[in-house]
DNA sequence: ATATAATAAATTGAGTACAATCAAAGAGAG
DNA sequence: CTCTCTTTGATTGTACTCAATTTATTATAT
C-alpha cells in the first residue's frame, strides 16, 4: 500500500461514526427551542414517550428501552420527579425495583408535545423515503451490534 | 382522527431521532476498549483525526469540522497537551486565534489508531452497501439541517 | 436455615455537550 | 484616532453519559 494512503482510514471523512455522533448531536440540539416550553430535555423528553405510552415501567425497564443506565436515568427521573410529571416508588413484591409512573399533570404535557415531532421534522430536510431508509439502517446498525 | 391515534407520533419507534441518538451512544461506546489502549476518548480521537491529516488546526477551524464549540473543545484540547499529544499556542498574527498543533509523541500514536476503524467495524453487522446508504443519508441529514 | 450469588438502583468520578457570558483583540466607520 | 461592533476562546453552570463501585433485596444452593 502506498505510504500517503495507509493512514486514509483515519481520514474523518472515511468515518460512519463521526457523521451518525455528529448527526445526533445537531439533530437532538433542534429539539431544544420546541422542548424548553415544556421544561423537558432530550433525555427526559424520550424518558416521557415511554410513560406516555405506557403508564409506568420500572428503571430497569426503561433503561433497556433507551439504551440507558441507571446512572444516567436515576438523576433524569428525579429531575421529572421535582417538576412534577412523574412518581417514583418501589414495588411491594420486590423492593429492589423502582417504578415510574406518570402522574395527571404529566399526562396534560402529552397535549403540548404532541406538536413536537413536526416542529423538529421541518428542520430536517429528508423526504420520507430517506427518512424511511435511514430508520432502517439506523435500527439494523443499532440492533446488529457486536 | 381516531383519539387512539392522536398521540402516534410520540411513540418512540415513530421517531427518527431516537434510534439516531441511541445508535449514535451505543457506536461511541464500542470505541471505548479500542482507544483506551491510546489514552484516548471518542471526542479526543476525533479530534487527533484531524491533527494527524492537518498538523494543525484553530480552535475555531476544529469547532467547526468536529461540530462542537469552545466550551466542549478546550478541555479536551487541554487534556491531549496534558498528554503530550498536542501543543497550544496563539497565533501572532491575530492574538485571538488559537492554534493546536500535533507533537511527534501525538504523531507517533497514529500508528496505532490505524488499527481502530477496522476493529470497531467488527462490531458493526453493515454490509458495505448499507454502510454507503447509511453514510449518504448522514451527511445528507447532517448538511441540510435547518 | 444459612452462606452465596444474582439483581436493581443509587452513588461516584471523569469526561463531555452546550447555552450564556465574558474578556481580549481586531476591524471598520466617521 | 476613537468609538463601536465583531470575532475568538475561555469560563461557568446545568445536564447528561457511562464505567465502576456500593447498597439493599431477592434467589439459590447447599
Amino acid at each position: 500500500m502506498a505510504a500517503d494512503q495507509k493512514y486514509d482510514v483515519l481520514k474523518l471523512e472515511k468515518q460512519i461514526c463521526f457523521p451518525l455522533y455528529a448527526a445526533s448531536r445537531e439533530v437532538v440540539k433542534r429539539y431544544r427551542p420546541f422542548l424548553e416550553p415544556l421544561d423537558l430535555t432530550y433525555t427526559q423528553y424520550i424518558a416521557m414517550m415511554v410513560f406516555w405510552e405506557q403508564g409506568k415501567c420500572s428503571v430497569k425497564d426503561l433503561g433497556e428501552r433507551l439504551y440507558l443506565d441507571s446512572g444516567t436515568l436515576t438523576p433524569v427521573l428525579k429531575s421529572l420527579e421535582a417538576k412534577g410529571y412523574v412518581r417514583r416508588y418501589r414495588s411491594t413484591e420486590d423492593e429492589r425495583v423502582l417504578f415510574v409512573e406518570v402522574t395527571e399533570e404529566g399526562m396534560r404535557l402529552r397535549d403540548r408535545a404532541v406538536e413536537v415531532p413536526a416542529q423538529v421534522s421541518g428542520c430536517v430536510r429528508l423526504n420520507s423515503e430517506e427518512a424511511r431508509q435511514l430508520y432502517e439502517l439506523l435500527y439494523r446498525l443499532l440492533t446488529g451490534l457486536e
